[in-house]
DNA sequence: CTGAAAGCGCTTACAG
DNA sequence: CTGAAAGCGCTTACAG
């Protein structure tokens, strides 16, 4: 390994060595390694071979110092579920520590407190927020920044505005599989609980849930179908009311997994089982659901990448608009997942 | 906002404007904002003053750069709860990106494995290494890093090794205040879940565990000691076996939350009730003590600020190393915390 | 106690 | 297709 000895004593392969080492510029190193096009085939593979060979890799600190792409982002959040938070969060922190960007995180409670969040925000010199949802959702918060001037990026919307920037997954186009499975699986009288009522992809869910039924020709039935809070708590409550039905639900669909942890707990203190018994499913693939015991079948939202292209995009609008170029709002749909783990069966294996 | 617009079109407010605003020099401003001495106090408080009223705050990635700080750390762990690896990551990720350092994350199965993860870590221009538990306390890993040469930083290590850098909370004590709290509590037949039998972690507990109980004379009965793994379902099977005994505990005591959220939802799966027929506490607070219900009891160990810490840790390590300075291993000791939530009680509630 | 110079590693903008 | 120059914002090392 080709080290040189920096001002302060430290070993760094910088570009420089590799441009020696090949006998070409320094610059022409910086473009093979930023993939652009105006390379000789021949210097690009010459250059590859040293890159390897000097075990080089940039210095992040230096490039976005040069690229002057250290936006400062800030991140807004209200007291989504702590399993998704956490995931929310590592998206968020790896890719703005790639990208060099700055991060300033506020909480809140609801849009009603965004106000005060997002001015301090703003007095910190922040270039653009990114909101989580419920927040992303609000069109009381996107006046407030529209006022402010700053430009966001709605993560988990679920409620299509063209006008916003965003990356979500189909939530109705989520739900409706999940529950379409559920059916294959022979299951007919399927129980929903909904999530928190501020969320509009609690809405969106039940609306795919509802969809999935009525196109297999079943009638959903009022008393299966509850109102949740996203919390454990509430899922654990919602499912010992259905379960009390005397024609008791043979699988739950919980519209997070949380409540379908809370829901599994309820089977359980029933004396059922899961899945034999009752098969319980959830939504986001967050840790909780893997954690417990049967381990949750579960539709996969890739949060941590959602939460890092929500940085990409928060990034190419912040720089667009420091270059006076327009950006036009840019809807990305990610893919969601069935995961099938135990917590769900064919109906009847009891 | 006095703010200069840079060469591709950006309003930033740098060091240079604070200094041409106070009329000092940028070499002043950068010794105040760094909290150096040498400055006049009048100067001083003129500088701060401009600070703040021009809404400066330094670019991490200049700063960096020029302090060639800019370490990479390896961050290695071998799957522990999910739930405590997230909260670990949020404090690697945010306190690398401050320092700006680069992160280098592999994962292994077991120290077996660690070997060719570090190897390829150390290809990468890795300069140091922070172990999680359990790896943290592999004294084969260890010798690993020591034969790489590359300094590491160990969290959560539960065995004392002088030698080694490490950051960590008092398990043996944190268990036993726990216990005691038990015990105040008025419960003496007390169930222990212990942890993975890879972790040294568990063992500590375990002894804190036996202190207490012998030092309020009461003796451990060896049908209420289960070996548990740290998940979910090894806590839910060992609580089974303890409740089924004919003299069953009032209080189970898990080594962690993973485990005690299994232990109440044998409870429940039984037709008792947490914390009114059996009290179960946790370790380590994770978001699983705050998700399920009841809420758990628990010993709080700050996970993201002792992994933050150790990314300093591993700063000054590094530095040292460049400067071919001598660095005392240091052993921090965080302080843990009880924290009582609902599925904790006095014996005899019900 | 304060400042002028040089440099950190990379990229943009311009020339050829 | 390639390179020499200048600059990103900050700090170290040296003078005074």
């Amino acid at each position: 390994m080709a080290r040189k000895v920096s001002r302060r004593g430290g070993n760094i392969v910088t570009i420089h060595d590799v441009a020696r080492h090949v006998g070409v510029s320094p610059m022409t190193v910086s473009r093979v390694i930023n993939g652009e096009k105006n390379v000789r085939e021949e210097t690009r593979a010459k250059v590859l071979a040293s890159v390897e060979a000097l075990n080089y890799s940039p210095n992040l600190a230096a490039r976005s110092l040069a690229t002057q792409d250290s936006a400062r982002i800030g991140l807004l959040y209200s007291n989504p579920s702590v399993a998704f938070l956490s995931e929310f969060l590592v998206g968020i922190l790896s890719e703005s520590s790639q990208s060099g960007a700055q991060l300033l995180i506020e909480s809140c409670e609801g849009p009603e407190g965004a106000t005060a969040a997002l001015e301090k925000m703003k007095a910190n010199g922040c270039d653009g927020v990114i909101l989580s949802p419920p927040l992303s959702d609000s069109s009381r918060v996107a006046k407030v920044l529209r006022d402010m001037d700053l430009p966001f990026v709605g993560v988990a919307m679920a409620r299509p505005d063209p006008q916003v920037c965003c990356v979500t997954i189909d939530d109705f186009k989520a739900a409706f599989s999940m529950t379409k499975r559920l059916i294959e699986l022979g299951h007919q009288r399927i129980g929903f609980i909904k999530g928190h009522p501020n969320a509009y992809a609690s809405q969106t869910r039940f609306e795919g849930f509802e969809a999935a039924m009525q196109k297999a020709g079943i009638t959903v039935d009022p008393a299966l179908v509850a109102q949740g809070y996203f919390t454990y708590r509430s899922g654990f409550d919602a499912a010992e009311r259905m379960l009390n039905c005397k024609d008791r639900p043979t699988a739950i669909f919980a519209s997070n997994d949380d409540m379908a942890a809370g829901a599994v707990a309820t089977v359980h203190r029933m004396g059922l089982d899961v899945p034999d018994h009752v098969t319980i499913v959830g939504f986001d693939d967050t840790a909780m659901a893997s954690s417990v015991w049967p381990e949750l079948t579960t539709v996969r939202q890739p949060i941590a990448d959602m939460a890092a292209l929500s940085v990409r995009l928060m990034n190419d609008q912040i720089r667009a608009k420091r270059l006076g170029k327009p950006f036009e709002p840019v809807r990305e749909i990610r893919d969601f997942a069935l995961i099938e783990r135990q917590s769900s069966a064919p109906v009847g294996t009891a």
